[in-house]
DNA sequence: CGCAGAAATGTAAACGTTTACATTTTCTTA
DNA sequence: TAAGAAAATGTAAACGTTTACATTTCTGCG
């Protein structure tokens, strides 16, 4: 006969009621050990056992200590996001393509947005230590160095949309995106086309830009910079460029916006000066997010399935965790896909035009 | 002399490393009592104590382990934050204003989004029991069934935009707002106004149409009901009542969309339509989202201050953590502010039309 | 100097799991 | 039926903190 003395030892703090495993135990009449066993499955125990216990969890309504069990087996089901600034659309869709694919495979996720700098990401990484298995990392500001410090602290980190030297990491094909782009904008019959440049730290814009300027050299132009406007992936900023445009001598017959954020405020300060899209210029943008399809006209952007980015970051953060002795370094590319819609039209002018007035350029 | 016998027993599990307080205690020279105190603050210790303690964690680059922490005072600092299906920048404000607040004060947030039914909710709310000290609950679903449940799980809860019968609760003013909306429109000398509905079931779309209402009631029209459109928040679905506005026989000299995503979807069927915005009708939405101010023309709307919804909405929950004896239920009211830009002007026909032709309607 | 009280520190028992190891039960097989 | 192997279960030691209570050290005062 097994001693049952499974009588719990009286409590120290009476506060909350609390059902344990040992209450489950001393209703099934079996274990703690037993009542884990059953509880996490894999090991072996009979039927008849299994069954006891977990009607008696189900009839206390018992609910593990998640403190305990990461405390005991050292981990815990929940995985960090950190997050620059947050702005847009852009980012709760990476967190809801993260999160579906968490809650699949029974993690958490704790999330931890708008850190400017480096220090304060730092910070906000050492305050996660212990609490999560692990990192999903987005830091698309080209600055390295935290990201180096990041790997010392020895948790499974996988960045997204930066180009880390090391390490796993998951970008956009940027630069594939950008040059397909170009390629449709040249098909049309285009080879004036401007550029609204993202922030110069940023990575995802670094790239897109690099396709823009291939494409353009492989267009035998020669205006090349002065074709270029800066901005800094806000509306605002796109509107500030289009009104660079919209007053330059020498207008050129379509606008490439880093993303569409940028390409919907070029639409609206053409639209205020006046200028018909896509007859006189055309515009695009990249990403796609979801208003790009309700600005008038129409927005033709190279689609990013952002959700797709957050789902398989994951699952590279889950095979690494899982997977803790070192292997080599994966970097993984997320492809664009070109969605034609309503703001562009073939070029007026197939031929070139070679700056007829050359007037000065109008006060800014 | 204190006997220090800080000499840690041999390590069961002897796979990561991981400096533990015992090491700090060690290396200080002190008991592990000591070094809790210091790190901890509050209790009374010696300055010089704790400046060598101080020093030895730093040195051993001490962390504490978080879920041993939470096992023993019982507190994770973590809050969950429980959201519906997610799209567009309404939630990412949302979570960025918690967020802030959250870190602010120590605490840690765990997100879940895309909770359709109520089931899959109450199943995520209890893989987080435990985990978080309390709870933020967005439910605008207006079925109450499972909140009142929730009440039940002895964790403190704040709804957010749901009128919960009991329990604390913080919304936005929507009818006041959609009240302020149609004043504004009303002194433009419009009486004809159209209005399109939000989902059926969620509370805000329901209050922005009681403001609504009441607001047509008091300029004596007697058209009410034809001049409301379904929709369900999505830019799509105002694209479908913009058309079907374009199209009535008698057209109302403006629309009122419940949601911003709305209205842009109306502005773009009515520019696809050919009809001028605002010169033969004018828009209006509510919310302000960013894109607001970029669409063509520009949104005039009711801003809610999402960011501070989501402060407020924190600090109530802090409130209900740290004062668990049951307080009366509290409901808070985020005030919203009229922005007006492009999209409207004065009626045309300061009298009302008479529904000159009645004709019928045309087909859905 | 001695003593009371206050201040500082130490000891060890929780917190609720998991799991190595020990023990008991059940099953095979000769 | 007994022995041995395999399966099922129990025991108790971790996991790393916090904190009630005990103990030591200080301080001021008669």
């Amino acid at each position: 006969m097994p001693s049952r003395q499974n009588v719990r030892k009286a409590r120290r703090r009476t506060k909350t009621a609390g059902i344990t495993i040992h209450d489950v135990a001393a209703r099934a009449g079996v274990s703690v050990a037993t009542v884990s066993r059953v509880l996490n499955g894999k090991e072996l125990v009979r039927e008849e056992t299994s069954r006891h216990v977990l009607a008696a969890a189900k009839l206390l309504r018992y609910v593990p200590n998640v403190a305990a069990r990461s405390l005991s087996i050292r981990r815990s089901q929940t995985i960090g996001i950190v997050l620059p600034e947050v702005h847009g659309e852009f980012f709760s869709e990476v967190i809801r393509g993260i999160d579906l694919a968490a809650r699949a495979e029974g993690y958490h996720i704790l999330v931890s947005g708008s850190h400017s700098d480096s220090d304060r990401m730092l910070e906000v990484v050492d305050t996660m230590r212990g609490r999560v298995d692990g990192l999903l990392v987005m830091a698309p500001d080209v600055t390295l160095a935290p990201l180096q410090e990041l790997r010392a602290r020895d948790m499974p980190v996988v960045l997204l949309n930066s180009a880390g030297p090391s390490g796993d990491a998951i970008t956009i094909d940027n630069y594939g995106g950008a040059r397909a782009m170009m390629q449709h904008l040249h098909n049309l019959g285009h080879t004036r086309i401007a550029f609204v440049r993202g922030p110069q730290h940023n990575a995802d814009a670094r790239e897109r830009l690099r396709g823009y300027r291939h494409a353009m050299r492989g267009m035998a132009t020669r205006l090349l910079r002065a074709l270029e406007c800066s901005g800094d992936f806000t509306e605002e900023s796109g509107f500030a460029a289009g009104r660079q445009i919209a007053e330059s001598s020498s207008r050129p017959t379509a606008v490439f916006a880093a993303n569409d954020s940028m390409a919907v405020g070029v639409l609206a300060s053409l639209a205020a000066a006046g200028i018909k899209v896509p007859e006189e210029i055309s515009v695009v943008g990249f990403d796609d997010i979801p208003i790009a399809r309700y600005v008038a006209p129409p927005l033709t952007t190279m689609r990013v399935d952002i959700a797709e980015l957050g789902r398989r970051a994951f699952a590279l953060l889950l095979d690494a965790i899982s997977e803790p002795r070192a292997h080599a370094a994966r970097h993984e590319r997320v492809a664009t896909t070109l969605v034609v819609r309503g703001s562009c039209m073939p070029s007026p002018t197939t031929k070139v035009n070679k700056q007829p007035h050359r007037a000065a350029r109008p006060p800014k």
